[in-house]
Parts: C-alpha cells; sequence; structure tokens
DNA sequence: CATTTACTAGCCGATCAGTCTATTATTCGG
DNA sequence: CCGAATAATAGACTGATCGGCTAGTAAATG
C-alpha cells in the first residue's frame, strides 16, 4: 500500500518539488535518530538506514562524509531537540519549579512508552558504546550532559529560592546526580520494557 | 621480549602442560570480559578476541557453539564474579552494614581507576545495546540486577536493623534505586573517564 | 547549450560470524 | 603394548555485510 510513499526514485537529479517535499537528508537523520536510540552506533549499519528511508548508498555519502560525521550530526541533533524539549518544561511560568521537573520525567515516560520501551537515550547510548566510538565523540557526549545538567540546575535554583527544596540544598551537585541517575533508569526501563524503573527513581 | 609468554604453537593437540597451564578456554572468556566490559557486545568480534588471546578460530569453535553461546557464558560468569566480590563486602562480619557498603563503593571504585575507567559494567553494556543482541539475553541479565538487588537489600536490612537508617526505610526500593543510579554513575564515569560521577553518586 | 548541482547505481576491499579439513596428542579398550 | 577413538589445535575458506568510493546521469542554472 504505497500511498503517496515510494517516490519511485531516478537517475539524476531529481525534479523540484513543489511541495509534499521529501527532504532525503533530512529523512536520514530522522530514522538515524530513531534507530541508533535503539541499537546504537556500532550495531547499526548504514545499509539499514538506507533500506528504512528507502534511500540509496550513493545519497548517503553525497550528504554525509562518513558514518562518523553523520552520528555527529545525529548527536548535535538530538542534542538540540532535547534541550528544546527541556527548556519547554523547565521555564514553563505557570508552574512552580518542582511541578516543572515533575512534567518533564512524565513527558518523557510517556515517550518511552510510546515507543514500547525499546528507545532510550542516544547520548546515553553512545556514552557506554564509547570504547568503540571515534574518540571525537567523547568530549562532544560530556558537553551534552554539561548542557543538560545547567539547565537542571537553573530549575533547582528556581525551587530553592522559591522554598519547595531546602536552603542550603546544593543544587549543582543534585543536577549532576539526576542525569546520572536518570540515564541509569532508562537504561533498566529499556533492558526490562517496564517503566518501573523510571517511576522508581523519578521519587528520588 | 617473548618471555615465557609465546609459546609457539604448532599443528595438532598441544602436549600437556604438566603445570604453568595455559587452559584455552578460560584465557577466551577472561580476555572477552576485559574486551565487552570495554566494547560492548556487538562492537567486538571474534577475530579480536582470538587476536589478543593468540587462538586460531578453529579453537574457538571447539568450545563453544556461537558468538551467542560465548556472550551467554561470559554473562554467567561475570555475574557469579560479581556476586562472589559482593558477598566479600556485604557479608563482612568485621564492619557494620553501611560501612561493608562504602567498602564495596571503594572497592569498585579503584577497579575502574585500575582500569583507566575504560571498562564499565558488563550487565549495563549489554543491556544497553540489548536492541541489537539475542533476545535471549535480556531475561538473563534483569535476573543478574535482579540478584544483585537481593544482596544489597539484605546488607540494608541488617543496616536498618542496627538503626544505621531510618526504621522505615523501604530497603527493596532503595537497594532497586542503588543499582540503577550505580550503573548511572559507571556509565558516566566511563564516558568521561572520570571518577567525579561515581563519588557524586556515593554521597547519595 | 555548457556548466553546475543533486543525485544514484554499482562496485571495492575489509571484516563479519561461522565451517571445514587436516594434523597431532591423549585416552582407553583389549 | 597396540590401535581406534577422541580432544585440541591450525588455518584456509565461505557468503554476507561492513563502510566507503567512483563514474556517471539528469535536472537546474546561466
Amino acid at each position: 500500500m504505497d500511498t503517496g510513499i515510494a517516490p519511485k526514485r531516478g537517475r539524476g537529479r531529481p525534479p523540484k518539488q513543489r511541495n509534499g517535499f521529501s527532504d532525503t537528508r533530512e529523512a536520514l537523520l530522522r530514522t538515524g535518530v530513531e534507530i541508533l536510540t535503539e541499537k546504537g552506533f556500532s550495531a547499526t549499519g548504514i545499509d539499514e538506514i538506507l533500506r528504512r528511508v528507502g534511500v540509496p548508498k550513493g545519497s548517503f555519502y553525497h550528504y554525509f562524509d562518513s558514518k562518523e560525521a553523520f552520528g555527529s550530526e545525529l548527536i548535535d541533533r538530538y542534542a538540540a531537540y532535547f534541550a528544546h524539549k527541556l527548556d519547554r518544561f523547565l521555564l514553563d511560568d505557570s508552574r512552580s519549579p518542582l511541578e516543572r521537573i515533575d512534567g518533564f520525567i512524565a513527558n518523557a515516560r510517556q515517550g518511552m512508552a510510546r515507543h514500547r520501551y525499546e528507545r532510550g537515550c542516544l547520548v546515553g547510548n553512545l556514552g557506554q558504546e564509547m570504547g568503540a566510538l571515534p574518540e571525537a565523540f567523547r568530549a562532544r557526549l560530556t558537553q551534552v550532559f554539561t548542557d543538560w545538567q545547567a539547565r537542571f540546575e537553573a530549575c533547582l535554583l528556581a525551587a530553592r529560592a522559591a522554598g519547595e527544596i531546602p536552603a542550603d540544598a546544593d543544587c549543582a551537585r543534585l543536577a549532576a546526580c539526576f542525569w546520572i541517575g536518570w540515564e541509569g533508569a532508562v537504561l533498566r526501563a529499556k533492558l526490562e520494557r517496564d517503566p518501573a524503573a523510571l517511576d522508581l527513581f523519578a521519587d528520588y
């Protein structure tokens, strides 16, 4: 039932798509994130992504220099998407700081459930397999964690100012601890295909 | 400088080593654990293990039916080794329950430092890449976590009985939470090649 | 119409997990 | 003590898949 999809590719430069655009590059990145959050970097072959998107190999290397460059862009894209999502919750003035955090957790939980707990966190996945990854990824991945922590810390500081947490709470430490534990919880939830670990950790 | 090592293999069954035994099967398993704690299952080729041990392919498939069967044994071996290590600390009568836990954490920290934070937890590694692993691993891996949690819970119960933690503490939940967070901390420590995450989480 | 841009088909050498045959040391039945 | 069976090794080999490359085709552009 190729309804609209399967655009019947031909040789050479494709005719300019007036609308209903099917940006090949974009599709590769989107599908790349999907598969890598499930299986990681090393275990994912380029051919698998290509097959899923319905694009030949040549196109991939037209848009990306290498698998490493592709992975790099995936990290950037995922980090940006996630930072935006964090802001959407953690900067929501209509709720108290702690409520915002709960909102984020609930949303992330829903997200995992929607994909039947088959997808984890891209940054966590790649972090775990760093031993087999291009060394350039390391700095980028830690940097992403630092960024997420900073956003979280800001929200905790607001919570402290609002008296929702003790006045002597070390918000930077708390934020760091949250992400350490959260990544652990996502890992377990994915392994067990069960949100129990997420819920358990959410009541930290 | 092949001092004693490099045993100069020849064809056919090797002469029985009176002593200074070099059990091939054992060597494969030991090296397998080493490499898999660094790079995981999918990213590790059998040839790589073979090269490191200095054993030809034929020997590998003489001892193991497949890569999957090999991986299965590695999980068992690692789980047993780790359970023994846990008991060594958590059942140490000469210290208080909470001191025992601190002892285990300190030991694990040392262990990671000794390998320059290049090796993580085999169970955590494989858990993360479950999406690309034989489905049979899933049950085994969760079972290992359950086992470790039980040992930890027993120690927490002792701590509660000794008055080291509040009498209304939910030890099962605490134990589950510990392993969730601990795996997250190990992941970060490995990614950043730095024990900061371990220390941070240790003061939970 | 010539050049540039956007793209694709098909192939490459390397490596993957796994198989096969050969070779030799040991074990064991008689 | 001998011969058959078996255990342990060696390493060439297979088909599939890996990441990556190249030559070329067709639309867009001037």
